[in-house]
DNA sequence: CTGTTAGCGCTTTCAT
DNA sequence: ATGAAAGCGCTAACAG
């Protein structure tokens, strides 16, 4: 970005030509009231003379010591995250804050590479939102290092920022009880464990080594949820998507349907992954939930349409916590609350 | 947003602590090759030891001249635009591009309140992308008067800014030369006409009265097609949609397909528009095409899965396009195109 | 209501 | 390789 063509012209030319102080033209734009109608207009007047573009925001900022601006910290190539309607939502959430307190919002798209760590150091924003994203990222180190006022989605939790987000594990147990009831071959259709983002299926997944924390919980649940009904975690399946959405989970499912031990319940994590699920068992043949139960997490609208049952939690709500906080205020106690959605996609 | 607690810590702090001038402080961080190795080092040490958390980018940007973001201007509540499959192709091709030059991309809400203007003018950003809005939104007045480099995506077109899109009165006769064929009683879904965005349905609307070029050309585009049929536009049912999603077209086609003169053939806008028809008209038991033609525009995936004629266009490949023309870079010879998909919800 | 002074924190000269 | 000077353009703080 180069500076455009002749010289920018400063509010000191302005004031100049006005015949006034520069303190008068500032205050023209900056505080009106505190001057007279006649000052107003006749730098109003130069200004429109000069073609003055209004004060320049970077000086301003500088100056004020503020750039009216949150920073939203999105891993995965961004492309992938405004797919996710999980992830618009909370964006939603974020935006509507920002945009009550006369707040910008600017999405900062991490890559994996190198300057990642200097495009968070670089932004000019009061404050960081992190979505979601793995304990080893050093995405988390640069926010921090940045003195400024940080929130995390989900995970992980990290000393001295706030987190935002719901109890994972307990959600997980809880909605996996009820995927896996009656079921003797409970399988799992999981979000992304590291940030390399490799699919696979496995049996017995240890846990441990999945990176990011919200996933991590998740099969923690998971595992309880199959462990209360007498199922041993070596004996399911489970299949790892490398990108939350409805196309890896129909692929992967349609393995998992054809292979010799083919699950008779499915416990996704988002409710993209488990439209994939039942498109898959639809392909095959699997009647829902008698052949097939099947759970989502999220509760998007699409998951009534299908009577999938899942867990409900407003990601837009958490948007807005996470804008809340990043601006500095005490959030009254913020309750980052779900709740189960028992519909007709399980037995139960 | 306050200046949180102790004193911020400046760069001139650290070079003195180090033992070293400023500069050699502030080339440790921009221009770490011009520096010894020790001083580098000496430098760091002190920074660490005094928590400093880097040079403030905000004093970065007024030195350099440059703040590496750009703004997109979104009318609409974020919450809308977010919903559009259209826009967020159009922000995920915007974003790619920011990322590969090392830019951010801050969003800028629109509320159609007194503050756009300021929110604009404030806005730290090197340019700005104007996401389609109509002729007398007050925004484009505030983005051409910051000078800085801007392009309208869409409409209108505004003297000294580019602008970005395809030509929306060819391709929308062509598509409904598509959706008309054989008709008796067409129809159109349409986009918002103004900014208030109140629905109505209307017969031989006053396209005039459109202050969105993008929906005025498309209507006109329609009403060619229309007289091509030989069918005259005071005869065309046109309902207008305050929103673009599924449920406001699927609303308003459900009034027109039970009115005494039900049409036989719906050119819609968008492809959302047209997925919402298509529910409509499912409930309602007509057949498609042969009760009721249907056509879209824009080509996501959904209007492959329901075989729906529409309109081809990269909205992807048109953001990563408005990104490059902000960033200042000539464009060589951008060309929009757009294309006819011909599938199954047309009679021809 | 208006003006004066003093920087915000950094980096671009241009020396050495 | 390092440093001194000079501001980027603006506004808080305090007079008048």
């Amino acid at each position: 970005m180069k500076s455009g063509g002749p010289r920018r012209v400063t509010l000191a030319q302005v004031a100049r030509l006005a015949g006034v102080s520069v303190m008068t033209a500032s205050y023209t734009y900056g505080r009106p009231d505190r001057v007279s109608p006649q000052a107003r207009a006749r730098v109003l007047r130069a200004a429109a003379e000069l073609d003055y573009p209004g004060p320049d925001p970077r000086a301003r900022s500088l100056r004020r010591g503020s750039t009216l601006t949150l920073g939203v910290v999105m891993g995965e190539r961004l492309s992938y995250a405004f797919e996710d309607p999980g992830a618009v939502a909370f964006l939603t959430g974020v935006a509507d804050v920002c945009t009550d307190h006369g707040y910008g919002m600017t999405i900062l798209p991490i890559t994996d590479d190198a300057d990642d760590v200097s495009r968070v150091t670089d932004a000019a924003v009061d404050g960081f939102i992190v979505w979601t994203t793995a304990d080893d990222d050093p995405v988390l180190t640069s926010v921090r290092a940045t003195k400024r006022p940080a929130v995390i989605h989900g995970g992980p939790s990290l000393a001295g920022v706030q987190l935002v987000g719901i109890d994972n594990r307990s959600a997980a147990r809880s909605i996996g009880t009820l995927a896996f009831a009656d079921a003797r071959r409970p399988a799992v259709v999981s979000q992304p464990l590291t940030r390399d983002r490799v699919s696979r299926i496995e049996r017995g997944l240890d846990i441990a080594q999945a990176s990011f924390p919200v996933t991590r919980d998740r099969l923690t649940g998971y595992r309880e949820a199959a462990a209360d009904a007498g199922i041993p975690w070596g004996d399911v399946l489970v299949a790892v998507c490398g990108r939350n959405d409805v196309g890896e989970a129909q692929r992967l499912t349609t393995q998992l349907l054809t292979s010799p031990d083919r699950p008779d319940a499915i416990a996704a994590m988002s409710d993209q992954q488990a439209l994939g699920v039942l498109r898959a068992a639809r392909a095959a043949g699997y009647g829902i939930p008698d052949d097939l139960a099947v759970t989502g997490w999220d509760d998007v609208p699409a998951a009534a349409e299908h009577g999938l049952t899942t867990i409900a939690q407003s990601l837009r709500d958490q948007g807005m916590a996470c804008a809340h906080a990043a601006l500095g205020e005490q959030p009254e106690e913020f309750s980052t609350a779900w709740s189960l959605i028992r519909r007709t996609s399980t037995r139960r």
